[in-house]
DNA sequence: ATGGCTACGATCCGTAGA
């Protein structure tokens, strides 16, 4: 099974892309984020035709998330149980057998701002949650935007950044603690290049420079971990004219 | 130089992203 994961910074300017994506690529699973379009709004008929069913949580002008199957999803599950929260961050689904959560967790701002406040308890929220979802479901993948570089090698200056949102230590704090309810970085589960980062500014010639970030990520339950035999980003979507600042996050998995 | 893009929905600027 092919996982991946991909803030796509508006579905409607990204079809396009997305439709040429997934047949170079042909995912079995992909978690988008940043669809910005309520669920009317979504292209669920193009994303059919190109062999894809959607379980979507959608969104006017900001947040909105979905996970895309080239088998049929069930048990599709939207926004985080008992936490009351108008953004649409969370969708979840299962995909043959692997419990699939798509996440697209706050940016938070700046430090000690009210949104930093919010990403915070969106994360404790999180982990209650992903907590109750590994207990029921021993092949749990949870992908997507976490807004959160876990270490200093996840970004491009870490000097410039220390103390920044995306880096500070509650962040961290946070991020591992969603990895102690029982997941893995993928992405770490293997030898990878030096200064391989997922997200990248639009402005001052980010993505030329090479000043980015690794925040988009998959984690998976031991379980698939044992089963994972590689972890990627996939960088070529972020070299195309008009594209979203986040490039895919790639996992595949062998058959148990 | 604390800006610089990009998307959106409101209008020709403000909000948000990271």
């Amino acid at each position: 099974m092919k996982l991946a994961t991909w803030n796509v910074n508006s579905i409607k300017v990204r079809l396009p892309q997305l439709v040429d994506w997934l047949a170079q690529a042909r995912p079995d699973v992909l978690c988008l984020q940043e669809l910005k379009t309520p669920v009317e709004g979504y292209p669920r008929a193009e994303l059919e035709a190109a062999g894809y069913a959607s379980a979507v949580n959608g969104q006017k002008t900001y947040n909105g998330v979905a996970i895309l199957s080239r088998a049929s999803s069930s048990d599709t599950l939207a926004d985080i149980p008992g936490f009351a929260d108008d953004q649409r961050r969370v969708v979840a689904a299962t995909v043959a057998d692997v419990r699939v959560v798509c996440v697209y967790c706050p940016n938070g701002q700046s430090v000690g701002s009210e949104k930093y406040e919010y990403k915070l308890r969106w994360f404790a929220a999180l982990r209650e949650y992903l907590a109750k979802e590994r207990a029921a479901h021993p092949r749990l993948a949870v992908a997507g935007d976490f807004n959160v570089a876990p270490e200093d090698r996840d970004v491009h200056d870490p000097k410039a950044w220390e103390g920044q949102v995306h880096v500070s230590a509650p962040e961290r704090e946070a991020w591992r603690a969603l990895l102690a309810t029982g997941l893995k970085d993928s992405f770490r589960l293997f030898e990878q290049p030096e200064k391989t980062f997922s997200w990248w500014d639009y402005r001052m010639m980010g993505f030329r420079r090479n000043a980015g970030l690794r925040i988009d990520h998959i984690l998976l339950s031991d379980e698939l971990a044992n089963r994972c035999t590689s972890a990627t980003i996939d960088k070529a979507p972020r070299r195309l004219e008009r594209p979203s600042d986040h490039a895919p996050a790639v996992a595949e998995l062998r058959a148990a």
